[in-house]
Formats: C-alpha cells, sequence, structure tokens
DNA sequence: ACAAACACTTAACCCGGGTTAAGAAATACA
DNA sequence: TGTATTTCTTAACCCGGGTTAAGTGTTTGT
C-alpha cells in the first residue's frame, strides 16, 4: 500500500518540507510511516471509549469531533478538513480509552500513522517533536477561547461570529450540527437566521 | 493620636503575633506607624480618580468596594467587614490614580497607614512581606472564581449560594447592594426571593 | 421512481430575568 | 411626631432562547 505522492494534499508536503525543514530523505522515510485509509460518510473514525492509538491526517473530506455531556447529548469540539490532524489526543497520550467520537461527514481519505511509528519517526526526525508540541499548544489556548466566548456571547452573536471567521464551515457542514457546535437548539439557529434576514 | 489597644479587634493583633509571630517590640512598634480615623455611613474612604496612598484596616464598620462600568453602572466587588482591608490595590502599587470606590456603609473605625509607613514597617520587621504577598495571591484567585461564578450560574443559583456561603452579609447590607453584588436587578432578586419563600 | 430517512423551518408555548412604573414599608431627620 | 427619603416589593411587559410538535423540502437507497 504505497502512498502515490500525486495525491497528497500539497500543504502536508510544505508543512514538513518548508515549514520544518524535512531533508527530501526524512519525508520520504517518514512517508512510509503512514497508511492510507478511507472512511466513508457516517462512519466513525474513532469512539469514545476505544483507546486512540494512531494520528489521522484528513487529507480529503471532513468530520466532526464530539463527546457526550452528563445527559448523553452530542457536543461537538470542532470540525476538521482538509489539512486537520484527527484523533483523541488525551486517549493517544494516556493510552486509556477515550471520551471522544470522530465521525467522518463526507466521504474521506485520512494518511494514518500509529503511535509505534510516529516514535520511531520521532527518533530519527527529532524535529518533528517540535511541531508536534506547537500544535498541542495552540489547540489548548483556542479551546479556552471558545469555552469563554460560549459564556460570554448570546446566540445570535456566536453565530455572526461564525459566520464571520469560518464561512467555509457553512458551505460543508449540516445546519444541525453548526447549531451544536454554537450550543443552539436547531429550531432556535433557524429562527435567529430567519430574525437576521427580515431584520433590514 | 494614640491608639489604645483595647479598642483594637483581637484578631488584628493575635494575625500579627501568632500568625506571623511579631514580638511585643516589633507589634508596639508596627502600631505607632497606624492612624485611627473613623468615617461615618455613606461617606467615602477613597473614590475613583484618588491615587491610594495608604491601607486601612477595618475596625469596626463595614463597606462596599466597587468599580463604575463603560455605561457608568456601579458593579460591586467585596462588601468588608470587621478584620478586611480598605484599598485600591493596583493604584497603591502602581502610584497612579485608581478606578475603585470604597465606601462606607456603617460609621466605622479604621487603622489607617501610609504607604511610607508601611514601607518602612516592611523594613524593619520584615515578616510582613509574607504576610501581604499570600494576602493579594488569595484575593485575586477569589475574584477569579467569582468572575467564572457570574458567568456559569443563574440569578437564583448566585443568590443561593450567597445565603449559603455568606449568610452574615444578609444581616447587615441592603438587598440592593446585594442585588448589584450579585448583578441582579433589584426587582429581579425581589421575584427571585419571592418565588423561593412560596415554592413549597 | 418511490418510500424512508434526513435536514430545515415554522409556530405555539414556557421560563428567566431585564425594564418601567408604581406602591408599600421602613428609616431618618427636623 | 410627622414628613421626607430610602429601601423593598409587586405587577405588567419585553426579549432571547429552550421545548414540543408539526410541517416541508431534500437526499438516499433499492
Amino acid at each position: 500500500m504505497e502512498i502515490e505522492l500525486e495525491k497528497i494534499n500539497p500543504k502536508f508536503v510544505e508543512l514538513f518540507t518548508q515549514t520544518y525543514g524535512f531533508t527530501e530523505a526524512e519525508f520520504a522515510l517518514f512517508l512510509t510511516y503512514f497508511k492510507p485509509k478511507t472512511i466513508s460518510k457516517k462512519d466513525y473514525y474513532l469512539r469514545a471509549g476505544e483507546v486512540c492509538k494512531s494520528k489521522a491526517y484528513l487529507n480529503k473530506g471532513c468530520a466532526r469531533n464530539f463527546v457526550l455531556d452528563d445527559q448523553g447529548h452530542e457536543r461537538i469540539l470542532f470540525f476538521a478538513f482538509e489539512d486537520w490532524w484527527l484523533g483523541d489526543f488525551d486517549s493517544y497520550y494516556s493510552g486509556k480509552p477515550g471520551t471522544n467520537y470522530v465521525q467522518i461527514l463526507e466521504d474521506s481519505e485520512l494518511l494514518v500513522i500509529s503511535k509505534e511509528n510516529f516514535q520511531k519517526a520521532e527518533k530519527e526526525i527529532p524535529k518533528l517533536q517540535q511541531w508536534y508540541s506547537s500544535k498541542m499548544l495552540r489547540s489548548a489556548s483556542a479551546s479556552r477561547n471558545r469555552i469563554e466566548e460560549m459564556k460570554t456571547l448570546s446566540a445570535e452573536e456566536r453565530y455572526l461570529k461564525l459566520m464571520e471567521q469560518q464561512p467555509h464551515i457553512f458551505q460543508r457542514i449540516p445546519l444541525q450540527y453548526i447549531a451544536c457546535y454554537l450550543n443552539i437548539e436547531p429550531q432556535s439557529l433557524s429562527r435567529i437566521r430567519h430574525r437576521l434576514t427580515n431584520k433590514h
């Protein structure tokens, strides 16, 4: 199962060769550790209760990452599109069963690298560590930020902010999931959109 | 203007002699740096725009510490009772005009120590520094905590929590100020109290 | 091509709490 | 002691958003 270079998102190549300065040999080696995998719409890359034993580069498609709250309701943490990484990082690092679901929303192509292979790669290509730790920091601060916004902004403000800052989400994600992501009931989101279009 | 020991809140003596281990001589010296001051109800110990040049031990009485928000509405940060310290710590340390008002709510007796005198005392009695830095830490974490509660709890929950955790406040502070402290309109607080008493 | 499933909207209703306005009760002051 | 001021309560109304229920499209799979 060789990975065909032409099929890889150019951003993937760029990230490691340009930004992190992998040599051609390093990059080629790195690639051998990945396995392509396709998952079709509605299937899961990961479910709560499973141990997350790999990272997956989302080469094509999109997905939603969610957890269940105490009442068993889904809470979407984020949507992933091309050039995102899928997984449950807590579970990955702790080795314990995780709480995250990663459900594919469009037939998708992943590049999957197992924990063992990633560890090998880290030894052989130490630059990899920098990349990953900076990624973690950014995502931790983003999630604090989101919690803050949930508490301080009204439903309408949250909707408008998302429209402004990530309009592409609305092209590909069903409104019900966007509502869930924004912590708004789908009916209420519908009403908010109605209010906004009929208001001047 | 000697300070009469019998009139000082025993907690004040205890704090410095017992908890911080001042010798009798040190404590006596420390005391000479204070000046007694009485302020009557509704007067201010401090107003926004003034530079806070002293700390004041509230020996008897009570006060409210508030700021004005962007719309000019009062926001009560905390109430002070016997054994609290009054002031605007930002202004005290920066030497710049502050934003805090400290209004006396019952005729009160203060023990005031000027910044210069406190600095002298700190040199002569180094233990003082420990006391003050630990105080600052605790109050910073309390205020973060309060902001968090404002965002996560409903008006009714905030009221019940205060009733449970600091019932003494209700003995001495007018409800309108408590409402302000809880970020509830006085009418709404009244309604909440009504709901609660008439609900079983 | 059709039924079944899914996605979205509309509407009626409820609830918490802000807003406005007015009244009742308590305090203070002369 | 009585009037004035302050404090607290009540009531009517509004608004945002959750809840329930019933549509109306729109996809999907056979």
